[in-house]
DNA sequence: CGCTAAGTTGAAAGAAGTCAATGAAAGTGG
DNA sequence: CCACTTTCATTGACTTCTTTCAACTTAGCG
């Protein structure tokens, strides 16, 4: 089932020529990593655009050299369709970003040599390479905004509503600390969280898996997170 | 002084050619804004790509509609040089974000439609505004790693630290507010930081002017204290 | 079947925010 | 040029959210 991802479908080349996808899927390798396994380490130069098929990838800055107490922080989590790498491929310099597998995990990878040959084959590509970018970007300046003016049980209320949006049932695919570290909190303090939404019936826990029960309810803690109810 | 702004010499256009910069510069208009003027509000599309000739900018998402009480937060400030307005062009999604004058500013304005058909000509156009995301995108992670894993002491002295490099003696040129608000504190905690800094002889405060005395010794306080290159 | 990692829960400590009052500076207009 | 208004900065006391530390439970896996 992995290797039959099909580029066309992804939004990333809307419009764009299909000889030119068609070059780029052949210059293309397939990566399969298992959980735990990483996709690059900081100080590695990036070695192409990603593009996940199947699994969930997990991006952050490890801490500067061998300071070994300080927790790495989650900047961005990958799922199906995502892609990535544009911005390490550009800039060039190695940077201190790691890339890890949290499940067993298959990532397209196209080369830096044939990307910017299709680039210059196809100005449509660079434009929603930009437009992804643009996207990464937005996102984490809202993830600033959250963590900047948001209390810990907003953020996780608007990140289970974002989830409930994306995938319409249940979800929670990686642990814990991984969700925890993305919302910029301690592992701790989402557990309360979880259990004192699990205990106003917003959302039900069982066995690892989180079923959103009340949508609305969550998106009034999310919001003016007022409202004193005993 | 304003309009001598010399195109070639940013980094957004090295190695673009100058055929294209010029027929650029033809079609850009400059804008000049007072303090406290907006270049653009939250709800309003981008008019294009801006160039900071002179002044600074601020960019911030402003609270979601009439909830006033909520004070915004500064995602980026851009100074002279700066090029953005990329990523609001190419999502075309008006989004939240508010760009307002800190002080008389002089701004490059180039219209989506000059800037599409120069980067449909010069593919190496579309390449560096590529790396001016990327750039911004890795901006915005280090600032998250900093808000999430970082006390507010460490945040303004690095933050100390980095003006320094960039302007080698002393800075300030805009309220302390706007500071605060980029590096995710309060002005009363950022008050508080500085003078305990000044009390150390780290900085000296006068007349709104921060001159660094020592920046080894807050590099120290902004955590690991490495780079003692001399 | 134990082992290790992940999650839960409680109590205590700490960092930063809020509120509020004061002081300083800067722009406005007579 | 001075009085006036407004915004910005400073400082203290108090509050609150979050983290930290530690112990304990659960679950997954060789």
């Amino acid at each position: 089932m992995g290797e039959a991802i099909n580029l066309e479908a992804l939004p990333l080349f809307r419009g764009v020529d299909a000889a030119v996808v068609t070059q780029l899927r052949a210059a293309a390798t397939l990566r399969c990593l298992r959980k735990g396994e990483y996709l690059f380490r900081g100080g590695e130069p990036c070695a192409g655009l990603y593009i996940v098929a199947e699994g969930l990838l997990k991006l952050a800055l490890q801490p500067p050299a061998g300071d070994e107490a300080a927790c790495e922080r989650a900047i961005e989590v990958f799922g199906p369709g995502a892609a990535f790498g544009e911005d390490l491929l550009c800039l060039d310099v190695p940077g201190r970003m790691a890339c890890q597998a949290q499940t067993r995990t298959l990532v397209l990878q196209i080369g830096k040599a044939a990307l910017w040959q299709a680039v210059m084959q196809e100005p449509l590509l660079a434009a929603q390479l930009l437009r992804n970018l643009s996207g990464r970007l937005h996102g984490l300046m809202r993830d600033i905004e959250a963590i900047s003016l948001q209390t810990a049980l907003q953020r996780v209320a608007g990140f289970l509503r974002e989830q409930a949006f994306a995938t319409r049932r249940t979800w929670l695919a990686c642990t814990q600390r991984v969700i925890a570290s993305k919302l910029g909190i301690t592992p701790e303090t989402l557990s309360r969280v979880m259990h004192r939404f699990c205990a106003e019936r917003l959302v039900r826990i069982e066995r690892g898996k989180i079923y959103l029960i009340d949508p609305d309810g969550l998106a009034r803690q999310a919001g003016v997170g007022e409202l004193a109810v005993a």
